[in-house]
RNA sequence: CGCGGGAUGGAGCAGCCAGGUAGCUCGUCAGGCUCAUAACCUGAAGGUCGUAGGUUCAAAUCCUACUCCCGCAA
């Protein structure tokens, strides 16, 4: 068959690595620009990008996916990939290939469109989430599905650790999507609009911890934002006003504190919620490395977090 | 050269601006108190103040270069 990957995002490594050991082997690989990264602004190279070059595949990082649409016809595809690409893609792309484009999602559509999909789930308290395979319609994350598959999630669940689960179970449900395809037995369910929801990329502040909100909805945000964009909040320390990042994991307790008090005895960090109290064990200063509740409270003096 | 914070006994920090006895909260060890304790009391050990130069009678502190850690941003 074939196939031409489009991928940008680390989620898309095993998917990618699975072709590149069973096949098909991919005709190239699309993928976002080398941008700007680190502290020295390097400009770094997608990782899947690394991998394609060293397996010899070639590799495509047009500014506009658009840009590239008569090199990519000229590859004669069968079949396009996408999954964390990082672009919508525009009609001269999605008529190009002559069998389909398939675009596998880190969530069980309709539920959770859009690109903080992983940490929705999460942030929701689902009991689970999963992978779904689709065909790549012109609204976003809306064509039908081919199929899904669902992990349960753990308690102690983080944005990374699930981030990590659904990129290997991506490359199952993407070997089972091409099998069924390559044998013409490709289920084809629309998705329910009723059923559907969209998550909006995640803005600078998002990570921002409200503490009027009841524990139990921060305690998942901190899981579902670690590790990114991760979660903060500001803490008055005598005069000055330092931003402390909040790493999970923490704890629901009881407590009747205002939202933002601290309650610091024998060495742990409460804080008052809308609802209960949420005790922290890990955090980072501004400036200072990650360290837990206990050590930070020796050298600081937190009076309030806002 | 994107912006910024930091490096001080095992941990987290103060001291630096206005150079001149190494300090705080813990931890560790010993002893004491206690039915008992991560509680309390007493005492002790432990530091080339990131590295290399420079200025000075004198540098953790001022100057220069370098190494490493981290936040923002992307």
């Amino acid at each position: 068959m074939r196939l031409v990957f489009i991928a940008t995002g680390d989620i898309a490594l095993p998917a990618f690595r699975y072709l590149l050991d069973h096949g098909p082997r991919p005709l190239a690989l699309v993928t976002q620009p080398d941008k700007p990264a680190g502290r020295r602004q390097t400009l770094t190279p997608p990782a899947i990008k690394t991998l394609a070059l060293a397996a010899g595949i070639p590799v495509l990082q047009p500014q506009n996916i658009g840009d590239a649409a008569a090199e990519l016809a000229a590859l004669d595809p069968e079949l396009l990939v996408v999954i964390a690409y990082g672009q919508i893609l525009r009609d001269n792309i999605l008529s190009l290939p002559r069998q389909a484009i398939i675009n596998l999602h880190a969530s069980l559509l309709p539920k959770y469109r859009g690109a903080a999909c992983i940490q929705a789930a999460i942030d929701a308290g689902d009991a689970e989430s999963g992978v779904t395979s689709m065909h790549v319609v012109r609204a976003l994350d809306a064509g039908d599905v081919i199929l899904k598959k669902a992990i349960p999630l753990a308690s102690d669940e983080t944005g990374g650790t699930l981030h990590e689960r659904l990129a290997h179970l991506a490359a199952e449900v993407l070997a089972e999507t091409l099998e069924n395809l390559a044998d013409g037995s490709a289920p084809r369910a629309p998705q329910d609009p009723a059923l559907a929801s969209y998550i909006p990329k995640l803005e600078r502040d998002a990570g921002r911890l409200d503490w009027t909100q009841p524990a139990a909805a921060l305690e998942r945000r901190i899981r579902a934002y670690d590790p990114w964009p991760g979660t903060f909040t500001m803490a008055l320390e005598g005069s000055a006003e330092n931003r402390l990042k909040i790493h999970p994991p923490s704890i629901v307790i009881a407590g009747t504190l205002a939202p933002g008090a601290l309650s610091i005895e024998g060495g742990r960090l409460v804080v008052g919620c809308g609802t209960g109290a949420l005790e922290l064990t890990t955090v980072q200063p501004e400036g200072g490395r990650r360290m837990n509740a206990a050590d930070y409270l020796r050298g600081r003096n937190p009076t309030l977090f806002r």
